[in-house]
DNA sequence: GACTCTAACGAGACTACGTGTCAATAGCAA
DNA sequence: TTGCTATTGACACGTAGTCTCGTTAGAGTC
């Protein structure tokens, strides 16, 4: 729910040194008009007047300065979140495609378990979680 | 390192009442003969006389019969893995690729943990882990 | 071994999603 | 206002996977 929005990431944008052009501020409104989280063709078919390379562009940008992260959904599709800088993973709603973040202290006990097992060093991961949000779950019985 | 051999594979078919055709057994003996992990591509280019199309309609197959899972790279592409039929996750050393198993039953704690804080069930999730396995490390330094 | 039914196949066109190139445009600092 | 250059759009290209459809070949039956 806790968006971040688009003013703070266009003076993120600016502080960092990158230019603040209209299909940049045009590509910000309208994710933050998608929702939860949103499909790359999403945006490229809600902002017709953006070209599709500057739409790629744009998101690549965005994720490296940490605030859009990827989200892997059910079938295995990429999509894409506006959310908080540190690290963080998604529930998603697979009836209505709601998502919220969570962090997981415990899951750091989990990595070190998996480390002395297998011999590995785990240096990073993915965790994604599929279900039905409370709202879904309350409508259809 | 425990693979399923193609023969059980081959038994598995035949026994749900898929046939056993050339292009499947063919298949199995490359997937085996890949390694750890396999993405469709290396399939396809491994095995010029089978079919695109029967390579993909092939992977699916063995996906649904359990035999076959799917590994999301660090990179975000899509590999797979002949595996053992059981739930369990994947430690992938992003230095030579090698790829182990492990389950987590502490995992499941962290799921309750969720479910509390959200208000979602979860009913369905994906962790991959990413590091250097224990060859890597000694090797290198 | 021959017959038959139909699951499975291969070829190749097609779609979806993403990248690379390059000349034109427009932020923004001076 | 000017000039530098980051950024853009158009479009060709690449890659991953799907669909269609006429043909082939398992495998059960006689």
């Amino acid at each position: 729910m806790s968006q971040v929005s688009p003013d703070a990431i266009e003076r993120l944008l600016s502080r960092r040194g990158y230019r603040l052009t209209a299909p940049r501020r045009n590509l910000l409104e309208v994710m933050a008009g998608l929702g939860d989280h949103f499909v790359a063709e999403g945006i490229v078919s809600a902002a017709p007047e953006v070209g599709r390379a500057t739409v790629f562009r744009t998101l690549r940008l965005l994720q490296d300065l940490g605030v859009v992260c990827q989200v892997v959904l059910d079938d295995g599709t990429l999509a894409y979140r506006l959310a908080p800088e540190e690290h963080h993973h998604h529930v998603l709603c697979v009836e209505c495609g709601a998502a919220e973040d969570f962090s997981s202290p415990a899951l750091e006990s989990v990595l070190r378990e998996v480390e002395e097992s297998t011999g590995f060093t785990v240096e990073a991961h993915r965790l994604e979680l599929y279900g039905r949000c409370s709202v879904c779950r309350a409508s259809d019985h």
